[in-house]
DNA sequence: GTCTATATGCTGATAGAC
DNA sequence: GTCTATCAGCATATAGAC
C-alpha cells in the first residue's frame, strides 16, 4: 500500500489521488487499507517521515573523511545519490508539506531543519578552517541545497550521463559557489 | 477572480481548493465564476501562462550590459528579483504543472525552455569567450536556475537580508560555480 | 483480513429566474 | 451579470457479513 501510494502521491498528487485508486493498484477494495492506515492523512505523514528518517540515518553511515573540505563532497555527493536512488519519495517531501496537518508539518519540518544544520555546521566548519569562503553561512546552505535537490528535476536514468559524472560536476560547481 | 485563485492554488494546491472556495473569496457564488472562466482547468492554465509570459517579457525588458558575465550577472539579479516579488506564482508554476491537461502542460513546458534558454545561450557565449568554465552547460544550466529559484522557499520579506544583499551572495555563488 | 454496502458531504459544471 | 437550484458523481471513512 505503502509503495502504491508513494506512485501514486508523486505522479498525481496527494490531494488528486483517492483511496480507491490506491486500493486498485494494491488489488483490494478501499475499505481494506484502512486496516494498514488510520486515514488518508497519516498515509502522506509515515511516507514522508520514513524518508526523512532515511535520510537522515544514511547520512549518519556516510563515510565523510578528514577535514571540512572531505565532510562538503561527501555531502554533496551523498544528496545526489540517495535522492536519485528514490525520486518518488523527494518529490513528495518537498511537494506535499502544505497537505499535511499542523502538528505533522512541524515535525517533518523538524527533520527537515535537522538535516540542513548537518550541510551546515560542515560550512561553518570549513570557515573556521578558512577553506569556505562565504559571506553569509545559512544562505549558502539554502542555496547548496537547492542546487543539489534540483538535479532530480531533469535527470533522468539513461541519459547522456551516469549519477557518477553528474556528482563529479555538481561537486566542482558546489567547490567553486563557497570559493575551495 | 485571479487574485483569490493564484493566492488559494498557491497556499492549498490545485487539486485541493473548490471553484466554491475560490467565489467565496471573490465574494460571489460559484456558478458566477464561469462568466469569467471556461473551466477550473482554464483558470489554472491562464495563471501559469500569464506568469511566464511576464517572466519572458520581463527578461527581454531588462538591460543586460556588455559581455557574457555582464549577461549572466543581470540574469541572476534578475531573476531573483522578478522571483521575490511574486511568490505565489512562481510557486503554482514549479508545483502545479501535473494538473495541467496533456496540451496545457505542452505550451507551459515550452515557455520554461525558452526561458532555460536564455540562461544556456549566455553560458555557451561565455564558454566562448573563455570567462565561463563549465564541463556541461546544460547541467549548469539547470543547476544554477535551481539555486536561483530555491530563493524563494526560504526569503521572507522583513528578515535579515535585504533582496539586494541577497541577490549580491547570490552572484557571487554563481559567478565562483562557473569559475568565473 | 477482505468484502459489500452505506453515511454524509463536497465536487465541477449547468439551467433558468431575475 | 449574478443569483438559486440542481445534476450526477466521487470523496473519506465506517459497519457489519463472511
Amino acid at each position: 500500500m505503502r509503495e502504491a501510494a508513494l506512485a501514486l502521491f508523486a505522479q498525481h498528487g496527494f490531494a488528486a489521488v483517492s483511496m480507491r485508486q490506491i486500493a486498485a493498484e494494491v488489488g483490494v477494495q478501499a475499505g481494506a487499507l484502512y486496516l494498514y492506515t488510520k486515514d488518508k492523512q497519516s498515509l502522506l505523514f509515515d511516507l514522508m517521515q520514513s524518508h526523512m528518517d532515511d535520510l537522515l540515518a544514511a547520512w549518519q553511515a556516510e563515510p565523510k573523511g578528514d577535514g571540512a573540505l572531505a565532510h562538503l563532497e561527501a555531502f554533496a555527493r551523498f544528496h545526489i545519490r540517495f535522492h536519485l536512488e528514490r525520486p518518488d519519495a523527494v518529490f513528495i517531501a518537498y511537494m506535499e508539506l502544505r497537505n499535511l496537518s499542523d502538528d505533522n508539518f512541524a515535525a517533518i519540518e523538524a527533520l527537515r531543519r535537522t538535516y540542513e544544520g548537518e550541510l551546515e555546521a560542515i560550512l561553518r566548519a570549513g570557515h573556521a578552517e578558512s577553506v569556505i569562503h562565504a559571506p553569509d553561512i545559512r544562505l549558502t546552505t539554502m542555496a547548496l541545497i537547492a542546487m543539489l535537490t534540483g538535479v532530480n528535476t531533469w535527470y533522468r536514468d539513461g541519459g547522456r550521463l551516469s549519477r557518477d559524472a553528474v556528482a563529479d560536476i555538481y561537486w566542482d560547481m558546489v567547490r567553486g559557489a563557497v570559493g575551495a
